[in-house]
DNA sequence: TTTTGAGTTGTTCGA
DNA sequence: GTCGAACAACTCAAA
């Protein structure tokens, strides 16, 4: 990959910016600043190219916000950021032609996609005696690099995390460049407005406005706001989803504006809440294991990672699936948490647990028409987190979540809100409702009920599906598809 | 090659 | 109210 061959001082090099919008710890703008040539920036987008998947409404909204952010950043470097979209390899040796580079450096992409644009890419400026330089910066573990005793990809989690742990410390994270020199040339660039990222009517995001602040800065004050107020009890309250005890920072990683190294050392290096710390380092390690799936599975988002699931007959039932996203199912804390999808662009991990389970078990619907409204809902989208968390829940998955494991929507409210803060703060519907019928209304007397303005299916809806039958049909047709095969 | 131990996140039932 | 067992086998990872 990294070949002698020099380059020209006075020719520019191209840094790549893709999903790794920030200055701090970019190994590819460090690299480039180091080679002391004039710097051109360029983001280029090929989500909406052949063989790519479309970015999602919620992560277009990040996506404007993130790049206003960044060129903001760059500018104050004194350097431009050209914006270009299309195919990868065609845009990149367009750039190439337009200023006279003569190097092109980027961080690495770990989706089928990614890589092949990225191979095709680095084929191209090859042939045309550009220099080719890539690095890490998205995983902390490169997905081909950790193996089993038998050189194969982990499929287990507990192993992988061991594994993770035996190759010691991640490298520390390099500090930003703090200078770079710019390139004199002129080199033009689309018009971020032009890419019609942000929603306009109706305008959802204000919802995300007032969650979110996208960008490096954002990023960096989510992790020490963390650090100082949650990350103390994390291993206790982080399932709790009525406080602010997770950490938030799954949209900032997805786009790359914080680094897991970063995360992993500012996190590491803490001398107390070494049980909290532990805990929240495999989270980060949770996600380093869905990419490492995705990377040695491509099919993941699409295809089940147990064949035998191709056998399970999905009931495609559209009404239901309309309510579960709506948040209009009759149960609590599956409405509270796809409301909270809808109006955040996010949602708490353990509500996403019972959401999700509620769809494919109770509900029956394909995970894979969850893994889509997540994907166009959630702030947070990739490939890889989503579709192995799809397919963990739906039991499909690698180390999956065990058939008869139905979660009980009443109990998982009861137990992880039993205050309702979460419930009625996002159904606002049945705020009034005490709190031992919060997450059962169908068991409210007729006074508790209009007392607190509550009329079930008019006001909040019936329950779609009655939990014990719905627990008991989903066993049944589970059970089923194991045995034949 | 074979064996062995283990495997994120739960619910329900009956003692 | 509390507690332990059953739910079911299967696959993975490592010795």
């Amino acid at each position: 990959m990294t070949t002698d061959r020099r380059t020209d001082p006075a020719r520019p090099v191209i840094v790549l910016f893709r999903h790794d919008l920030r200055l701090s710890d970019n190994r590819a703008l460090t690299e480039a600043a180091a080679t002391g040539k004039p710097v051109v920036a360029a983001f280029v987008r090929d989500d909406e190219a052949p063989g790519g998947r479309p970015i999602g409404g919620a992560r277009r909204w990040w996506l404007h916000r993130s790049l206003e952010a960044f060129a903001h950043s760059l500018k104050s470097l004194g350097i431009p950021l050209v914006l270009r979209r299309g195919e990868m390899q065609a845009i990149v040796a367009s750039l190439v032609e337009e200023t006279g580079a003569d190097m092109v450096v980027w961080n690495r992409r770990y989706d089928p996609h990614g890589i092949e644009a990225d191979t095709a890419m680095k084929a191209t400026l090859s042939a045309a005696d550009v220099r080719c330089r890539s690095f890490e910066g998205f995983l902390l573990h490169e997905p081909w690099r950790l193996k089993t005793g038998s050189g194969g990809p982990y499929k287990v989690y507990t192993p992988f995390w061991r594994a993770l742990l035996a190759t010691g410390d991640p490298r520390p994270p390099l500090p930003a460049p703090t200078r770079l020199a710019a390139f004199a040339g002129k080199v033009t660039t689309e018009n971020l407005a032009d890419w019609n990222l942000l929603p306009m009517r109706p305008n959802w995001a204000e919802g995300l406005s007032a969650e979110w602040t996208p960008g490096e800065a954002g990023a960096r004050r989510r992790l020490e706001d963390f650090l100082s107020d949650a990350i103390e009890g994390y291993s206790r309250q982080r399932d709790v989803p009525g406080l602010r005890s997770t950490s938030r920072l799954s949209p900032h990683l997805a786009h790359g504006e914080i680094s897991p190294f970063q995360v992993w050392h500012a996190v590491r290096g803490l001398a107390s809440w070494k049980e909290d710390s532990d805990k929240f380092l495999r989270e980060l390690a949770w996600r380093e294991f869905s990419w490492h799936l995705l990377f040695h599975f491509p099919g993941l988002p699409t295809e089940n990672f147990n064949a035998r699931f191709d056998a399970f007959e999905w009931r495609g039932d559209e009404t239901s699936l309309r309510l579960w996203q709506k948040g209009l199912t009759g149960y609590p804390i599956v409405d509270a948490g796809m409301r909270e999808l809808w109006r955040t662009g996010w949602m708490h991990n353990r509500v996403r647990m019972v959401a999700a389970s509620f769809l494919v078990k109770h509900l029956l619907i394909d995970w894979r028409e969850g893994e889509r409204w997540f994907w166009d809902t959630l702030v947070d989208a990739d490939p890889a987190n989503n579709a192995a968390s799809w397919q963990w829940v739906a039991g499909s998955g690698a180390d999956a979540a065990p058939y008869f494991r139905v979660f009980n929507p009443v109990l998982q409210g009861e137990k992880f809100d039993p205050k309702g803060v979460y419930v009625r703060a996002f159904v606002p519907e049945l705020a009034k409702l005490p709190d031992n019928r919060l997450h059962r209304p169908w068991e409210a007397d007729a006074a508790t009920l209009s007392s607190a303005g509550v009329k079930l299916g008019a006001t909040y809806p019936v329950a779609v599906v009655d939990h014990q039958e719905a627990r008991q049909r989903a066993l049944a047709i589970y059970n089923a598809t194991r045995g034949d095969e």
